[in-house]
DNA sequence: ATCGTGTATCGTCGATTAGCGATGATGTTG
DNA sequence: CAACATCATCGCTAATCGACGATACACGAT
């Protein structure tokens, strides 16, 4: 029983997300994806941030491994868009780090 | 006129906080100061992660550095414990790079 | 087929990181 | 005083990271 501690495997999802987000250029970008809900392509967000294209595409692609934005291929320009399970999601990760109870326990929705 | 973007100086400092928990055992020893909301001491802590006393020593400084925990020495043994204001602050700076607007744009408790 | 555009990937650099044991600093207790 | 307990700090290693330019790939248009 006496479970002091967050299982290995949830601190380590957690942490997998917050990695994701632990540079500044990343986190522009999900929060401009997440503000702008539409899908936007690699030469938008490029001008938007100011650094390198292939920087971006390699941040881009860890934002994608965790899943915080999704790729849709469009013809000859790939659109990058916000995953939106983790508008909420991501907060109530954030919350659970921080010992608020988990309002439903059963769920994991990303 | 149009910030498309989230200014620099937050970014960083979101990205800091999110660096701060994007190892699964500082995830552990968070959200196990965050549940039992009394400081604790190192060496309890060490007991209950089962990782190496220096290494949960490094992981506290930087949990400190970034003020999710505070420092309170007693005695002999230094005593650790969560920053309440991180319990609110926190989870509402993973809404704001989810694109929720904040609610009271005075702020920065932390 | 050839060009041009838009992205992804490669290779590399310097910097940072998690982990450990060993050592050092500081305060408590006999 | 001397022994002890508690914790921070010091190397050290192997791994990862952010950034860039250069290159390769895929596709629409000519």
């Amino acid at each position: 029983m006496s479970e002091v501690l967050l299982d290995r495997e949830a601190a380590q999802r957690y942490a997998s997300w917050f990695r994701a987000l632990a540079d500044p250029t990343r986190v522009q970008i999900a929060e401009l994806l997440a503000r702008r809900r539409e899908p936007m392509s690699v030469g938008q967000i490029v001008a938007a941030v100011g650094t390198a294209q292939s920087t971006v595409s390699h941040h881009l692609k860890i934002l994608a491994e965790v899943r915080f934005v999704l790729v849709e291929p469009d013809g000859n320009a790939n659109l990058y868009r916000i995953n939106e399970n983790c508008l909420t999601c991501f907060p109530t990760a954030a919350d659970v780090v921080m010992g608020r109870p988990v309002a439903a326990p059963g769920e994991v929705p990303c």
